[in-house]
DNA sequence: CTTGACTTGTGATATTATCACATATACGCC
DNA sequence: GGCGTATATGTGATAATATCACAAGTCAAG
């Protein structure tokens, strides 16, 4: 897994790519990605950073889209539920997968400064987190692993 | 680290022992553990599970404590500051610290069925975890690393 | 072209969390 | 002990986040 965030990147091209995969991962899939949700993606993408769902929902309804909160609520589900998007608990707030397919469960990197959102390769933590469950016999379906701190642009500044 | 949960105890032993652990704490870390504090990290305790901050109020407010939510926010941020409580992001909750005083930043276990939630050894998981955000040039100041899934006890029913 | 499953729009409401300001209490210092 | 300051609490209001319920619309299979 390539760390996208912290590195000076064509972003353009990023949202495109991720995009592009998004898409083929659902026609794949037999998801249906809809206008909202694909253009939810997209303004995720965009952002390139966390966004709370209700600032989504007024990027939508000034699209033409719904202004109710569960327009909202319903794409951004959609969207974590097959791993297109996360949710970030600790802000109360969403970010788009930036790699879509890669069977993943990533932990993020958020910073407080600039509020940037990274994933990072968990592999390792998610296994020394399975080791220290099942020695107390619990059985993990799903986890969030979340730190934050900050990233190596803000702490030159 | 013992894991407390998950195993048949004596209770109420469980609760005067770590609320004699945390009073001795605060005395040592020159804490102000008022009344309120006490009481909330008390209703913690006798739980025995994670309680929403509107569910505490509730019973301070029975208690002739004051019946608005910062009277319960703000213990419960002093508690979870100083180490005598943790916050449950995923269920927007609060648990009691079950280990007060031996630093630690544990993984929480969080049973869907019973709802119970057990502290995990996170040492492992905090190395890994440090060592993946390194090597993005991330420093971690905080994390929360939480799972969800079945409990041993619900397991086997 | 009809049925059934899924999706969206919409209004209302529930839940969680914070702000602002007045009052009261505890602590350090003299 | 008395004073001044920092800290803590009570209280009303409000912000931010999330869900429910139901009607209407859309899509795809048969």
């Amino acid at each position: 897994m390539e760390p996208l965030a912290f590195h000076h990147h064509d972003h353009s091209h990023c949202e495109g790519d991720v995009m592009h995969r998004a898409e083929a991962l659902a026609k794949e899939q037999r998801l249906r990605l809809t206008p909202v949700r694909k253009r939810v993606l997209e303004i995720l993408l965009e952002a390139h950073k966390a966004m709370g769902a209700y600032d989504v929902l007024q990027r939508l309804a000034a699209e033409g889209f719904g202004n109710q909160p569960p327009v909202a609520y319903r794409a951004l589900e959609f969207l974590v539920e097959h791993g297109l998007a996360h949710r970030i608990r600790r802000l109360n707030a969403f970010t788009a997968c930036m790699h879509p397919g890669e069977a993943h469960s990533p932990a993020f990197l958020i910073c407080r400064q600039c509020d940037s959102v990274a994933e990072a390769d968990a592999a390792g933590v998610r296994a020394a987190l399975g080791a220290s469950a099942e020695a107390l016999g619990f059985t993990i379906e799903r986890s969030n692993i979340e730190a934050l701190g900050l990233c190596p642009a803000c702490k030159t500044e």
